[in-house]
DNA sequence: CTCTGGTGTGTGGTATACCAGACGCGCAGC
DNA sequence: GCTGCGCGTCTGGTATACCACACACCAGAG
């Protein structure tokens, strides 16, 4: 074999296991686990039988999603899927604040101008034409500016832990959220923010970055209802 | 039975998984992984004989210490103890800072007064006698403090994380950390923070408990070295 | 002596059998 | 008809056997 051959070395782990964790964990964020004829109920078994494999691989995926709070194991009566209230999601925004705000603050610190100038690209999306219709807080490019500050702040454990708060609210941002005048003040927010953090403002990138999550803190709290109303248009619960 | 006698439902899962989980994560953090002659290595068969049961339940004790971050599982090489260098110990630190000072903040907006009395009641531990002596990074009233901040701020999720990020940083904290001049600067430190927040400036109580971590991230990084010197002083690795 | 290939052992990964508590259903007794 | 007991079934928990890969060691070719 030549030399000059550069053969990329195999990595990660390709067990069962790990397989069937990240499978489970993203058939589970796409689950609507907040419609009412959702089957909130997973069986090892069937998963096991459905998959073609035995029930070990399953059990050690299931135990690493119960680790991570997205189900729920009780010994000898059933594996269920978390379906999270109002306070939960509200306690998952303020963390989410937390979080993102620090990013901001160092990202003002650390981050090249190169880095810096990422938020503008992402944030020219928004000016696009048919951007309108895709401002939401679910959008594409939402989710991508948001996670470009945890990015820039250097500060990988800010970024992971993020991501994983982010991961347990997707259910929640892909219901609706899709107000005209939140996605224009959204807007305004993420110029600020930007403008903010190339002035290397540290406090005030931080602010503005917590205020801008509250505001979603709030909007959940009072649309939370009409969240739940939106419930089983005809879709039926997945598996 | 009379109906006015109320019974506590049985909780939790007495599995012998959950057990062992939390009595290896605690051997875990009492490790002092840092001495150059720690066993970094865990060998399920060794732990399931010690302990008496089967490998079940010990993988699935390991599989959740994994996901936690406190060891890595490579697949047919071995299960290793997670060694935290620098770089990643000062990200810890700031997310811890991200964490409590967002506790703080809320603090001041949702806290009664009562909560916020504990605040001082374990401040007042600190100007015992002997208290000089106890009075480092590691002390039990140091970490009570900021526990109750973490408590007072009524977000779950916060504390609930927090502490996770806490348990990876007690094998530094364990590591000296009692400077003296840091000791009178952290009691100072308590008390502008505990005045903060009983005059409820939340933003006020954001920034001192924000700076103060980061004397705390400041100091580690500068001590870093001296820290890891510590290693092996006739004290053997545990198993 | 060096390098190569085989082989034995150790380790985590997976499959499978069996266990015991939880629950539902139905029958018997009142 | 209602209550209560008991058995059968379902489900997660545990033990155990076996697999495949990693790696150290050793023998034989060069």
């Amino acid at each position: 074999m030549p030399e000059s051959v550069v053969l990329r070395p195999v990595e990660g782990n390709f067990s069962l296991g790990d397989h069937i964790y990240s499978e489970l964990r993203e058939a589970l964020l796409e689950l609507d686990v907040y419609n009412r004829n959702a089957n909130l109920r997973l069986d090892e078994r069937r998963i096991a039988k459905q998959m073609g494999v035995s029930r070990t691989p399953i059990r050690e995926a299931l135990a690493r999603l119960a680790q991570e709070g997205f189900v729920t194991i009780q010994a000898r009566k059933g594996i269920f899927i978390n379906r999270k209230d109002l306070p939960e999601i509200l306690e998952l925004v303020k963390v989410w604040a937390a979080l993102e705000s620090m990013a901001a603050r160092l990202a003002c610190d650390v981050a090249s101008d190169e880095a810096i100038s990422e938020l503008r690209t992402i944030a020219a999306q928004f000016s696009k034409d048919q951007a309108k219709a895709n401002i939401d807080e679910y959008s594409e490019t939402n989710i991508d500016f948001h996670g470009a500050i945890m990015r820039i702040s250097g500060c990988r454990k800010l970024q992971e832990l993020g991501e994983d708060v982010f991961a347990h609210l997707v259910p929640i941002r892909r219901r609706a959220m899709r107000d005209v005048d939140r996605a224009d003040r959204s807007v305004v927010d993420h110029m600020n923010i930007i403008q903010a953090v190339e002035g290397r403002e540290a406090d005030l990138a931080d602010r503005l970055v917590r205020e801008h999550t509250f505001r979603l803190h709030d909007y959940i709290a009072s649309a939370w209802k009409g969240f739940m109303e939106l419930e089983s248009l005809g879709a039926d619960a997945k598996a």
